[in-house]
DNA sequence: CTGTTAGCGCTTTCAT
DNA sequence: ATGAAAGCGCTAACAG
């Protein structure tokens, strides 16, 4: 491939006037463009991309980051990564997908800076170990969902409001007639599963309910969703057959409960309500009835945490914003009234 | 941030000695390689990647393509994406979606070589200027679907075999006393319109059933998928009553169809089957009865792709490796024999 | 408006 | 096993 240095050579001009026709940073005669631009395309020159960027120390490259061993986008990241790509789109900004296994972002040979100008970082825990290291990096950086509680002040994020949320999917529940509400959460560690929580247990103490206990359980990183909505609701409802709601955290982890309760010969809605965080849809032929569940807007998550790291980028200074992006819940058909419920011994 | 430089001067060695106790290309002491790394470790710091690819011209990224203004990814490409990825986990790559504006790609100022060792391009049509222009520049490449005519000799492709697959959909409508079925398909110019159009026809001709017309329409890059199949199919099922079955690209299309045949007050599958291509599944909650459709096996084709591609890069020689990917039809209930189909006068 | 020169931070000979 | 120095291809500051 022709270097700059070829075309000067060619055109008869020195590299600083080539490299002032492609960046246009400051103004070259029409007669000495056009050679040298004609040149160029004889030569099939373009500037490399690599050395530009050593020199001006920017990628105009965002990456997008998911925590530890996941590669695997749900319908979820993929709106969310939609809305992303839309800004980068309209911004000029290209959108690097940073998942290397730990072998090849921590072993001494393969460590090295990451390739872009900013990040935006999925799925925070409490304690996240990616967030301190960028922090110190000092390399801009927005988080979808709540940082840890100490960077929260620190840094931008845009989130839903999980707590609210969780309030009025469990009191939605409460309000059908149910006492004693399962709740199959993300995994403990991640703060969304902090937030919904504690908006479920709000919820219940609210009515008076935690007498009857309030029942989380966190998902296990070893399972899958699926697995763990099924062998979980499989293992308690057995028991338990005061539970008469479950609300799980992705629709997969719902799809275990489905077949769980198929399994069980309990009929949703009649004989077990469920309702579903994260509005994935993937699973959906599968569903019968239709999941209730909360659409969190993931595309204008994805946007707005793109819009935020952009705007960062583009005045060079850190921002603090907090953005919280609304969510609704969308009745489908798989929770019912306790009234209805058949009896299970009849 | 501290570069080699600061770690040389502060550990007491050259550049050179630094660079390899990170490279590992050539054996270091141990005694220096620790003083090296606890120097850098305090400075915290990293060899840049932008400085080592100008040196080195490899990036360990390649890029993911998608044709013209799209930037939207359909629950198909989220599997495409989910195999590439996988695939760039294993092998210690990461993948950069490439979805710049026409105005950032086009314009002198931003004209720049890709910052990627390779690329696979997604959705490529008659003519498409992408490929030769890789071409042109040697740019190590893999083709999701079928290349061009004259290119599918010279550059590595996966594909599902749509030709066999129109057949075998076509067939089985015909199988259920279909006469007359409509095809909406992808745009005319996309590779893949050609291939299904073409075993579409053989399935029409082989049944004697060319005398009632084959049907086909290609989708307009202008209407979204949706909107054109909700349009042509309300437009020609009002008209023309004897079309009992059709085809669809995608199960947006299909969702189109579905709104306009029950505003003409046709039920699925008594009045109207419909088949789609693609089992996207976005929108199931919306389809009732569930949709009939062929699986493409989107994450294989994009693994497939991915591997493909990281072999030719390790190889360091181009192949024209041809890849076919199963694909098999998912019956789900929105066909039905015609003798079950009610009078539309009844 | 254009040329010259000194970096950007790393890798890679060539010595020693 | 380590050091010194010459690039990689581009930008930017300084001249003119």
């Amino acid at each position: 491939m022709a270097t700059i240095d070829d075309v000067a050579k060619a055109a008869g001009v020195s590299k600083g006037t080539v490299s002032n026709v492609f960046s246009k940073k400051r103004p070259i005669s029409k007669e000495v463009t056009e050679r040298v631009l004609e040149v160029a395309r004889r030569l099939n020159y373009k500037p490399n991309y690599w050395a530009r960027t050593l020199a001006i120390k920017e990628t105009r490259i965002i990456g997008l980051n998911m925590p530890g061993e996941k590669v695997k986008f749900s319908h979820f990241h993929m709106s969310l990564l939609n809305g992303v790509l839309k800004v980068c789109y309209e911004r000029g900004y290209r959108l690097l997908v940073n998942t290397l296994s730990s072998e090849y972002q921590n072993r001494v040979e393969h460590l090295v800076s990451d390739p872009v100008d900013g990040e935006i970082l999925l799925d925070p825990s409490l304690d996240d170990p990616r967030i301190e290291e960028r922090v110190n990096r000092g390399l801009p950086m927005v988080v979808i969902g709540r940082p840890p509680e100490g960077f929260d002040s620190q840094i931008a994020f845009v989130d839903n409001d999980n707590v609210k949320s969780a309030i009025e999917v469990t009191e939605y529940l409460i309000g059908l007639g149910h006492k004693r509400i399962l709740f199959l959460n993300a995994p403990e560690q991640r703060t969304v599963a902090q937030d919904r929580a504690k908006g479920y247990r709000m919820a219940i103490d609210k009515a008076g309910l935690s007498g009857c206990g309030s029942l989380i359980l966190f998902k296990e990183e070893s399972l899958t969703s699926v697995d763990f909505g099924y062998e979980t609701a499989k293992r308690l409802l057995s028991h338990e057959t005061s539970i008469t709601a479950v609300i799980t955290d992705t629709d997969k982890m719902a799809l275990g409960v489905y077949r769980a309760a198929e399994e069980l010969g309990y009929i949703i809605p009649q004989d077990l309500s469920v309702f579903a965080f994260s509005d994935d849809s993937v699973f959906s032929p599968e569903f019968s009835p239709p999941l209730s569940s909360v659409r969190l807007n993931a595309e204008e998550l994805g946007s707005e945490a793109a819009r935020l790291l952009l705007d960062q980028l583009a005045s060079k200074q850190q921002s603090v914003q907090k953005v919280v992006i609304a969510s609704e819940m969308v009745l489908r058909g798989s929770c019912s009234n306790t009234r209805l419920h058949t009896s299970k011994e009849a």
